[in-house]
DNA sequence: GTCTATAAGCTGATAGAC
DNA sequence: GTCTATCAGCTTATAGAC
């Protein structure tokens, strides 16, 4: 409930060492908290208090709260769609999905907050990354897609609708993010461990890769 | 920004169906309010003017704002559980599977409040949720599991991860409500229509039925 | 750059007239 | 049962001393 310590450790840095530093730290307990409470949810308060600086103080580096979310935000969608452009016409899917699958499940696991604030965004309107969406998201998407065609064009793969089978790919790997706390509420356990994840990531290959008619390495 | 009606259908209504009526129509609004802002982003005000009545008497109700929320989720958990029943030991996968996946999706298209509601809830810490999925949710997840070993060890399926089966079901699903506007968005469209759940739907039922192993009648 | 104190506005909840 | 008026508390944002 209150501050317990107070860090300094200003020794030794420079005034744009501070300021990056301090900007670096704000973003990062912002999208812890943002994550976990939501935007209406989140206060200002609670953000500095997780990162040890006066209220203030966060309102001196981001005007306002909302400026700091959407700096959140901006930094999520990159993330997001960092592996999406490893599937290209010329790579083999037998390849390419199994990676893809198993790169998207360890972001789940290595930024599951990032995965979060995004879900919770587009379920409440999307009202801060609508335009992200409409423009970056959509050429990528469009993009996945004729990878997806020309793959079956290839005779690849079965004819699929690429559309659809990348949404599944989507949601499927984001749930172990999403939906962390309630898969391990259903498995028993306090915490997602190395081996659920790993379940997961042979499953969904499994049954996309054969269920697409993809054949194996 | 203002209430534009007001409506006093109270007519040939004795108080007990007066009661019971506004009761209905303040859970409805409610579940609407709630799932496009969360719970937090959520006022009683907005609730009240979404059903017609002042911000009084939606508190006449239910005496807490927290109060109504629970008796929304309440109404949800039970909607979310209802197709899983479906499948049972002796039922067949070939014939199981598609219909539950069918089920699944029309629910995301017919309830998509309910699904979006939960969604947020488990994304945020499930604090109000928590005791049902350890209870009521745990129970039918672990039933439907051993209907998905049963099948396996019938030979009626692959051997396949039962509980990271469910989840891919559950996520693929539900997905069509609570990333709908993230689809619409990308498929160019205002809203997702007749075709596009039929085309999920059919994209599901392919790759989860031949990814398993399953023979088609 | 840092931080305390405070202003300005919103929100859940209640009192009390009808 | 219905509804207006209002209170008490919280939250964002700013002013201004250091």
């Amino acid at each position: 409930m209150k501050k317990v310590i107070k860090k300094k450790p200003k020794s030794r840095g420079s005034l744009a060492d501070i300021r990056k530093d301090n900007l670096y730290q704000i973003l990062t307990s912002a999208e812890q908290v943002f994550a976990e409470r939501g935007y209406r949810g989140t206060t200002v308060a609670a953000i500095a208090e997780a990162v040890g600086l006066p209220k203030a103080n966060i309102l001196y580096y981001f005007k306002t709260k909302e400026g700091l979310y959407k700096a959140v935000i901006n930094q999520l969608l990159k993330l997001w769609m960092s592996h999406m452009n490893e599937m290209s016409a010329d790579s083999h899917p037998n390849e390419a999905l199994p990676k893809y699958i198993s790169n998207k499940i360890r972001q789940s696991k290595e930024h599951p907050n990032a995965s979060r604030i995004f879900a919770a965004e587009v379920l409440h309107g999307a009202h801060y990354l609508r335009d992200s969406l409409q423009a970056e998201l959509k050429d990528q998407f469009d993009q996945t897609c004729q990878v997806f065609d020309a793959w079956v064009e290839k005779e690849w793969m079965d004819p699929i609708n690429s559309e659809h089978l990348l949404f599944m790919l989507w949601s499927t790997t984001q749930a172990y993010a999403d939906h962390g706390l309630q898969i391990s509420i259903l498995m028993g356990k306090e915490h997602l461990d190395e081996d659920d994840f790993e379940k997961g990531i042979k499953l969904l290959t499994q049954v996309t890769l054969k269920g697409c008619g993809i054949k194996p390495l």
